[in-house]
DNA sequence: GAAAGACATTGACGCCCATCGATATGCTGG
DNA sequence: CCAGCATATCGATGGGCGTCAATGTCTTTC
């Protein structure tokens, strides 16, 4: 098996990154929203489900107090991740595939020239 | 159109979530990595690469001191997300196909039910 | 082997943010 | 309307982490 070594650097060339900045800050702040166990942890909860689940029961299953349970839904529901719906007292959250699905077609096109 | 309403909080079904403990923790460290500007352009800048990229190169490019992207290197290189090559005096960084993809699996996994 | 250069490590500092208690808002039943 | 409950907002606080200057380690060259 040949194994070619890199070029020495400064014989190397260098090639331009071609990302769309508003594209970037999206994906930035997605990634922030789940880049925390407890939100990542809420997010799974709420995928696991086949219907929008109450806020309240996603407060009953976390040792965390309603008012951040309530600042974490409104952290990913502002990152495009999952969608809000209110019933009179009850507030209902949902998975939004648009934006994992943003999420998950940045990191392939990162992962894309991997060889 | 009919559109459904949810159901009463109290008449609603809560289905578990059902995941890896240890591939969770694996996926919390790879989102942190990924959930910083400077790290985020510095994998972008690695992916458009087709080989291995230089150390010095990647400090050329940024506004930011070399121990400051050592040490994204470390992070991203600990998160699986990059492979770390030396050579004499230089270190070659390139993406980690699998940590990507690792990522991306899990994302589609969560976007999954989503209809 | 001494000097120079590339990269890693360390320690310190400042800022961001996860979390909380307290409080506000908004809906509903009586 | 008034009481009670679900959720949202606010202000404060503590911990985590991004960044830097200084220094260490390793490699190559003369």
């Amino acid at each position: 098996m040949m194994r070619t070594l890199p070029m020495a650097p400064m014989d190397q060339e260098i090639r331009p990154v071609v990302t769309d900045p508003v594209e970037d800050a999206r994906l930035l702040v997605a990634l922030k929203a789940l880049a925390d166990a407890s939100r990542l942890a809420i997010l799974q909860l709420i995928a696991a489900q086949d219907e929008p689940i109450c806020a309240c029961h996603i407060v009953d299953r976390f040792d965390l107090r309603q008012p951040t349970i309530s600042h974490h839904l409104k952290v990913l529901s502002e990152a495009g991740l999952i969608t809000t719906e209110r019933h009179g007292v009850w507030a209902y959250y949902a998975i939004d595939p648009r934006g994992l699905g943003g999420v998950v077609s940045s990191m392939v096109g990162l992962a894309g020239r991997g060889d």
